[in-house]
DNA sequence: CTGATGTTTCGATCAGGATCGAAGCATGAA
DNA sequence: TTCATGCTTCGATCCTGATCGAAACATCAG
């Protein structure tokens, strides 16, 4: 009846509870696990799935597969400008919801990701060997150099030895937005620190604790970019 | 279960088409009437009177009786953003509708209201009386001053004569956005300029056309302020 | 006053979609 | 390989809310 954009079909996307609690979830910025997801709307997996899968059709996420996990964010600045909108409009309504506990600090810092080092001590990693050119971007994902290679030797490492087939592989960081190193260059180097010292587990947690001379000596051996 | 604005609110009262169509209609600026706006939905009188009672309820909307008509304008700049954000997404993801006829340019230009002249010549008389000090804007409404009563007379209007109780009301425009001068004065004025010749009416519709002398003697009387 | 028009309320119907249990599929660990 | 975990699909249930007919209410014209 009428010319003009359809606003309906998107606001109906976001006008659910369970789709508008993952979407605020999600405009932290975070890449969140349907999982992650589901625990945040308080709906179960199955539902989740419904509407991550809704919420992709409508554009407003994005979804990134990684190993059994998948990993959701905000589609793009668009996205988020539209939710951050909403948020302005329901603000000054004084719409406000109920909050919930802090995350734990620990597992922002470090932490391990199945076999590789996660948080912001991950993302450090990362981003170093790619500034020092220890590591390449290509289309299919990160690749070693001629001097990252040897860099891993005098780490004690030798990449030569590893067997699965893509050795590095970039993972998307639960805490931070960024990339860090998995594969099995990511889980050697893990590893080879925590053989070294630098590195102990928390209790049996997920959470990974730096020696004093271990903090230096990564802090050394990658130094933030920058 | 999470922080911040309850999005879901808001959002779900813009996902439902018959609103959505509603709200583009006022994305025009103009205030337009329940009926105008249920025809412009699709749905019938009853169904658009409950959309738009939860539409002012969710603060989106604004209404101002008028007579028997009760006109709804967007409540403000901020849900104006927020349907304009809505549709650069959607518009971006090629989401469009069909699109119907173009409005009467006729209708926009001068017409009759009830009794009275509106459109764009309605909204000219009504700011060059204001302009010009003929008429004041009171709390309650505009009001005739001395020097606008003596202007009447100059125009063949005795206002000693008209009985009911508001001699002026603003009229909120349908075309324009703004108002103009509707009440007894306002029906005098235009019953005045159609005895004079300056105005008819264009067969039996709401439409209303100046002859050429007319239209000079109006702009004359009633001078566009600014 | 009476009649006409614009709007709202009431009541009932009905469909779309949110939800979850159970099962199926894919990936990684051992 | 086998087992565990993360995610998706299928199927069925159930409830919110959109819709409209009829009637009530308010305003204006004559």
């Amino acid at each position: 009846m009428k010319d003009g954009p359809d606003i309906a079909l998107t606001a109906a996307l976001i006008g659910d509870p369970a789709r508008a609690n993952i979407l605020s979830a999600l405009m932290s910025g975070k890449a969140l696990t349907a999982r992650e997801l589901s625990d945040e709307a308080g709906i179960t997996a199955q539902t989740a799935s419904s509407h991550l899968r809704k919420l992709l059709e409508g554009g407003l996420i994005a979804a990134t597969a990684q190993g059994r996990h998948r990993y959701f964010t905000l589609s793009g600045a668009e996205a988020a400008r539209l939710i951050e909108a909403l948020m302005g409009f329901a603000a000054a309504r004084g719409q406000l919801r109920h909050r919930t506990g802090p995350r734990d600090p620990a597992l922002r810092a470090a932490r391990l990701c199945y076999n590789h080092l996660a948080g912001e001590a991950g993302v450090q990693l990362y981003e170093s060997l790619i500034a020092r050119g220890h590591l390449m971007l290509a289309p299919d994902g990160p690749a070693l150099t001629g001097a990252g290679t040897a860099f891993l030797h005098t780490m004690g490492i030798a990449p030569e030895g590893l067997r699965r087939k893509p050795l590095c592989r970039a993972c998307l960081d639960w805490s931070e937005r960024r990339s860090h190193l998995a594969g099995p260059v990511g889980q050697a180097l893990l590893t080879r620190m925590q053989e070294m010292g630098w590195i102990t587990r928390i209790g049996d947690s997920r959470a990974l604790r730096f020696t004093p001379t271990g903090r230096a000596a990564f802090d050394h051996a990658f130094p933030p970019p920058g």
